[in-house]
RNA sequence: GCCGAGGUGGCGGAAUAGGCAGACGCGACGGACUUAAAAUCCGUUGGACCUCAAGUCCAUGCGGGUUCGACCCCCGCCCUCGGCACCA
């Protein structure tokens, strides 16, 4: 009898073990091609639960993988820790934000340690801390000295539970906060914005990246790129300057139909616009647009309300007067914040023109259209008509001639409009990195000198939710002197979204001590970009979205050469308990510690990959995880039962041969499992290979020296999973220190190659038998022993053969009448 | 409404260049060991018909189609999850 697995012991041994060796210590190495694999890293939040192991555990995995593979692996981990959370744990419970975070980070770090990663802790970043946030507050200067950082008076999407603006991509749902599920409101700031927009077109091209269809295809929505025309409308109104109204409209073919116009109510020239007996129709309609919530504003299902300004444009295109209406169903942020209403093809406009008794044209003839009224917009292609010289023209076709004719007669101009918009990095709070701003009544927007760098933030600020930042009522940091003039001036009160911190960490840890900059360029050039980043979905449009452009910006800059943040990426799904996602309101929080405790880290590791596919998440089971404890342990008792085995002389060659072929078709198995990240495959094959094994062991007929390189074989390809374990077992069958720095085993594809197959024998499709032949089989052999076989003999029984199908190395289909 | 992913035993899930549906694991049932239990080990386990065996039929959300052959491809639906949504 082998003594127990015991991983209290067993796991303990080995971290130590580890971190005195500095086994996982990451340097530069050019010997060996490098390999930069991260997982996104946690917030601070408190504890780690189940989320995190599901997101670490696996990605470890893979890392340790490519670092048996011969890579030069740096897999680092760190904390996001500047953020909301923290300054509300200070309201709530009187701690500072920076205690609470360290004290967090603390306890995550621990808790980390217990997973058995590779993490080299020396790179360990944290956003928090001054040496970090100094970088943070730098790259804020360079977008601002590159013109993609700006300060404007917006209306912007406001959370009044945590009382601060947040960017459109924290706004999830039908208009709820990302992080505490507030409805939001907006409100009418001055802001500091990125210009995103800017890359836009750029962030749609992603030919160079290897990522999820699906978050590319989040990420191309909400870019929301429409090719289409904008038109000058002429108009003459007392009192107004201008001359034209322009619109933009994606279907120029539908010109001739226009019968209104809708302006944004927060339209600029409405006021101008309104004739004086329509004055107090149209306040009391703004005045009410803004009473109402985002919500009610957006939603689609609501009824269509506008009113008439008493004003009108000219259609340059047919000369006809057009009504002029505000509607809150256009926005002022998109293209000019003025629709032309087209009610025959458009479904919005239709439904709009109903409710007033707007004339409704039909310009685009539906098939088999008779010149009869519609029931409902028609929005399809169809033939023009009504449309002057443009009559008979395919609407498609239309697109092109009327865009060619509007600009031909400087009417207007093709052009592009974006559904995404700058992103807003503001917040009224107080932990996060300080706006490197000043400003000075002589100077105006002065940025901190970069030597002056970093800001601080002081320790000393109050912690009330007021809506104002707290800084706002830390004199000692609003006070200052103008860096230009010297005179008296105050600092930015508001800081920076979080996501700033986030969108470069992954370049600190090339060299997470580096001082004279945020990362060492030659470290920089031998680890960036990032070969695999894995994550979850929800950062498709703000994290994915602001790193890939903070990318960009800093490759225009110069600073860095490459143009994407992450080669590949991978996103696992959620791990789920009692059939909903876990949340500490449900209780449903799974904390691993426990199961670390009791069954091991390895035990652990190994079930979150077992339960499903990485990609499609999961239910954690506690009968599930049994299982893979009973694996492990049967894995432990194999191996030391055949240490101490007594072997055959006179192995049987049979065996030796199948179980070569075992061996070798498992390395390739697991391999390819691994290196798509087919985690519940891999050790699906693993335990097929360790049952078969015991098996084998148990007939005695084995050699000693093929016994070993199958069982060494088992513990190498289980190595990533089970790191611990793995190195035990490693070390007690008296093989050499460390088990991780071995090569990952190779397979032989000859060694793969049955020299027998099972060839089905199908009648009419339908399985009737089934016989061993050997590989080497040929047609005409096949068919006759499927012919003569006596279950399908049966099925043949007067019946007329129409023909046979064969398929080499597969199956034999007779088909008869 | 639009875009994307998915729907397979009691459960988690295997299997797609169209070729043995249900790998592996959980659970359940039976057995061995034990004074007993736990643990461990061995066996059975999609459904129906049949006393058993042999065998036949049914079965991958629903309805059609293509094919010698469909979980896989095509057409039309239903449901679940995720994203976007008055974007002109």
């Amino acid at each position: 009898m082998v003594d127990k697995y015991d991983p209290s012991i067993v796991d303990r041994k080995w971290q130590d073990k580890w971190a005195e060796d500095l086994l996982y210590k990451t340097n530069e190495d050019n010997s060996r091609p490098k390999w930069f694999e991260m997982t996104m890293f946690p917030y601070t939040s408190g504890d780690l639960h189940i989320g995190h192991w599901y997101a670490m555990a696996p990605s470890d995995v893979h890392a340790r993988f490519r670092r048996m593979q011969g890579y030069n692996v740096l897999h680092p981990m760190g904390f996001d820790a500047f953020g909301l959370p923290a300054e509300n744990a200070a309201i709530n419970r009187g701690i500072h934000p920076h205690e609470w975070t360290m004290q967090n980070i603390e306890n995550m770090r621990a808790q980390l340690k217990t997973m058995g990663a590779i993490y080299d802790w020396d790179r360990e970043v944290i956003t928090c801390v001054p040496e970090y946030y100094k970088w943070t507050e730098w790259f804020f200067l360079k977008l601002h000295e590159a013109g993609l950082a700006y300060r404007a008076k917006a209306p912007v999407v406001w959370c009044p539970s945590c009382q601060t603006v947040l960017a459109n991509e924290q706004v999830v749902g039908d208009g709820y906060c990302e992080r505490c599920n507030t409805l939001v409101t907006k409100k009418d700031l001055e802001q500091w914005f990125f210009r995103i927009t800017k890359y836009a077109d750029e962030l749609l091209d992603f030919s160079e990246i290897e990522w999820p269809e699906r978050i590319n295809m989040m990420q191309k929505n909400w870019i929301g790129r429409s090719e289409g025309v904008e038109i000058s409308f002429a108009l003459n109104h007392r009192g107004v300057k201008e001359k034209e109204l322009r619109v933009f409209t994606t279907r120029p073919d539908t010109i001739f139909g226009v019968t209104f116009m809708v302006l944004a109510p927060e339209h600029p020239l409405v006021e101008k616009l309104t004739t004086k007996e329509r004055k107090a129709e149209v306040r009391e309609y703004i005045a009410q647009a803004r009473r109402q919530s985002e919500i009610e504003r957006l939603s689609t299902d609501k009824e269509k309300t506008g009113v008439f300004l008493g004003s009108h444009v000219t259609n340059r295109l047919n000369g006809e007067k057009v009504q002029l209406w505000i509607a809150d169903y256009a926005l002022l942020g998109y293209g000019t914040g003025i629709v032309m209403g087209v009610p025959a093809h458009d479904t919005r406009d239709f439904a709009f023109a109903k409710k007033y008794d707007i004339p409704i044209r039909v310009v685009i003839a539906p098939p088999n259209w008779n010149g009869e009224e519609l029931d409902e917009a028609y929005i399809e292609p169809g033939i023009m008509a009504n449309s002057g010289q443009f009559d008979g023209l395919p609407s498609e076709d239309g697109k092109r001639a009327i865009a060619d004719f509007i600009e031909s007669q400087d009417y207007g101009n093709r052009t592009v409009n974006y559904r995404i918009r700058d992103w807003l990095i503001s917040r009224q709070r107080y932990w996060g990195a300080p706006i490197p701003i000043i400003y000075c009544d002589q100077c105006g927007i002065v940025p901190v000198p970069e030597e002056d760098l970093p800001v601080l933030l002081p320790r000393d600020a109050e912690f009330r939710p007021t809506g104002e930042s707290p800084l706002l009522h830390c004199e000692s940091f609003v006070n200052t002197s103008c860096p230009r003039c010297g005179g008296n001036a105050s600092r930015e009160t508001d800081t920076m979204d979080t996501f700033m911190c986030s969108s470069w960490y992954y370049i600190r840890y090339a060299s997470a001590k580096y001082a004279d900059g945020p990362v060492d360029p030659d470290n920089l050039k031998y680890w960036l970009p990032v070969d695999q980043y894995t994550g979850g979905a929800e950062h498709a449009v703000m994290h994915l979205l602001y790193s890939r452009f903070f990318i960009k910006a800093l490759r225009d800059m110069g600073i860095v050469d490459f143009n994407e943040p992450f080669v590949r990426l991978f996103n696992q799904g959620t791990i789920i308990a009692n059939k909903q996602k876990m949340s500490k309101s449900r209780g449903n929080v799974i904390n691993p510690d426990e199961y670390v405790v009791e069954l091991g880290a390895d035990v652990v590791r190994a079930y979150l990959m077992f339960i499903g596919p990485w990609e499609q998440g999961g239910e954690w089971s506690d009968d599930g995880i049994n299982g893979i404890s009973r694996w492990l342990n049967r894995v432990w008792n194999l191996v030391l039962n055949g240490k101490g085995a007594t072997f055959s002389s006179q192995p049987s060659m049979d065996v030796a041969k199948e179980l070569k072929q075992r061996l070798h078709k498992t390395i390739k198995k697991v391999t390819e499992d691994m290196e798509r990240f087919r985690f519940n495959t891999m050790l699906a094959c693993l335990m097929e290979y360790t049952n078969y094994l015991t098996k084998v062991l148990e007939t005695k007929l084995v050699g000693e020296a093929d016994w070993r390189e199958a069982s060494n074989a088992l513990l190498l390809l289980l190595a990533p999973t089970a790191p611990h374990l793995t190195e035990e077992l490693w070390n007690r069958i008296g093989e050499s220190y460390s088990i991780h720095n071995q090569p990952w085993p190779r397979w032989d594809e000859e060694f793969t190659r049955e020299d027998q197959f099972t060839l089905v024998v199908q009648v009419n499709g339908k399985l009737r038998d089934k016989v061993d032949v050997p590989v080497s089989i040929g047609e005409s052999e096949a068919r006759e022993l499927a012919l003569n076989r006596e279950k399908v003999k049966a099925h043949l029984d007067g019946k007329q053969i129409a023909h046979v199908i064969y398929v080499p190395g597969r199956l034999v289909n007779i088909v008869v009448k």
